[in-house]
DNA sequence: TATGAATGAGTGTTCATTCAT
DNA sequence: TATGAATGAACACTCATTCAT
């Protein structure tokens, strides 16, 4: 019962944000939208940030077994890894418009609250790390890194003009143009190869 | 009086959002940061949301009016003009405390307040059509388009994980990785006019 | 089963009490205490008033008990019989902690709650007519009424005290005051007699 | 207005104490008895108990304002100014219905709260403090500090037993035993001398 | 007999807004 | 122009009570 309580509540609070915004999001209405009375959201999460924060972890755990998942297999080349992880950030459970609003609440939110903050810099560093250990399989240390800053931005910048854009985010662009960048960043190794 | 006072009121507001977040802004802090009576604001903006939609109104000038200040020459050839926008958009004003925080918050009440809505979106149509006309004077179309959609990306992205970073904004990294996607743009007119 | 768990529940109100207070002492707190579940208390005591109306009686009745069995054989002296009343009330299990605190919250309460004061009547009554028996065997009627209604507050306003300083009751000097109060009320008879 | 509302507030709050006790007295109750609004609880006292602890100050400051008042000039003999301690602690202003449930909610919540306990201890210490000091003028010091623990214990219970009775105070008889105490305390002066 | 999940009325508190001065 | 006292609706949270199991 608990876990089912649990995901029904998650589930109605990001529905409730995706409705009327995080600062609107009170937990009666998120009651309402689970079909739940108030005093269960205190029973099973404490109060209200315990359920903000475990909303907020249930999307990074999303997002995580996601891109698990969609790694491809090891002996895959680098470019289709790296296209995977991209392809993880653009999927629909991540560009949906309940999860991009909470997203961004969040976002906003960590610049100020600590327990935010942490799960925030978790989910950032993986992204830059994941996509770090790709680029190292044919890239020195140095470029690697940067490259793996350049895509991380690109990623999440295609994601947040998408999200503001007001329009259904276009998956479809937003994949080609990530993976342009990452292609010309492989590329400098030919490049450098060449040189030599 | 009148533009002192909004601009105290204004300033507090950014003070307070960089402070406590906007979520925790009450009019009661901002006054008190401003060294006025609570009273007053409802007298020089309406109500809350007048003051904070003016709020952003003001940041939005503010980036408008450096990139406009930092626009080169019109002799200058595109790579410089492209920089000076990236530059602009890395400025110091732009990546300070209280002017990341309140964007960042903006950008997710826009989601839900039709007002800051338009404000967003005319921001965000700027910077594309500033960076694809400069685009246009080396590519066509669709591909100064496509260009000018990834390099916004890109400044967003590098603007956004600096911002959440907690760290000080590096822009000169950013800058760095903003100028190399901007000159792999322009370099596949080269390619272009080199295969013809 | 039934008379178990109502010493059980009784005897975890009483812990609750003392540890938090009345106030603060909440049905899941006490069902917690005593190692059952919340809804257990509305089977043996309807609701939570009912379960500290048996908590107050079981004060009670523990006190009643005590000075029955301390009442000394009725050859005894009254001076030797009234000794045993104050020290009844001194006795170990009326001046620890967890009684002396749902004490006097229970008088506070019965201020307010019928049912308490009706409970709270009969045994301030009890203790002024246990004296007045006692005092009548020595003096006149008025004089012992007198005597008594002292005595009584002596009683109440060294357990009072007492129980209001912080730290730990010193039954010792207690009962000396109170003995001296009533070895001084016993010598008015010799007074008068010598008076006589 | 600040101490004007404050006055007003207090006033409320022993009110609505005497009518519904302690436990009910809910801050609704309290604004609507004093004709203001919730809000302004907060306004001048931060939060509930915060009013709470003010009230119960104020009727500190009655008592010890009271007995200040009634302190004979210091040529009266020690018998008249403990009789003037004896009048303050039975005055109107302590055996009126509202100030003696205070008081008595008070003193059962100072167990469990310690900005309430500390105001108690120091009007219990004061209390004894005083009496002792004019039983020191007659009396040696262990003599002394005896007499004063009795009658501050006969002070307390007579008004306890009182305020419990539900009939309306009866100040004279309170009144006459505890004078009647004290004399016989300071007697034991005389005693010993007539010993020696 | 016993559980504890679920309820929802009631509470203290916050805060944007108003308005007399 | 400017104040800040006062309001009261809205909120998160608590907790006695109920009830299906």
């Amino acid at each position: 019962m608990l876990p089912l309580r649990r995901k029904q509540l998650i589930q109605a609070t990001l529905e409730v944000i995706d409705r009327v915004g995080l600062a609107d999001a009170t937990i009666a209405l998120i009651a309402k939208q689970a079909g739940l009375s108030t005093g269960i959201i205190s029973h099973y999460f404490g109060d209200k940030s315990g359920l903000l924060e475990a909303t907020m972890r249930q999307i990074l755990r999303d997002l995580r077994e996601d891109t698990l998942r969609r790694r491809s297999e090891s002996t895959a080349d680098t470019a289709t890894h790296l296209r995977a992880i991209v392809d993880a950030n653009f999927n629909d459970s991540q560009v949906s418009g309940p999860v991009m609003k909470t997203w961004l609440a969040f976002w906003s939110s960590s610049m100020h609250q600590e327990s935010l903050r942490r799960l925030q810099h978790v989910n950032d560093r993986r992204l830059h790390s994941n996509l770090c250990c790709q680029f190292l399989r044919e890239l020195p240390l140095a470029q690697a890194r940067h490259a793996a800053r350049g895509l991380a931005a690109m990623i999440d910048g295609l994601w947040l003009r998408g999200s503001l854009s007001g329009a259904a985010f276009d998956a479809g662009a937003a994949r080609q143009l990530a993976y342009e960048y990452l292609d010309q960043q492989l590329a400098k190794k030919i490049d450098a190869v060449a040189a030599a």
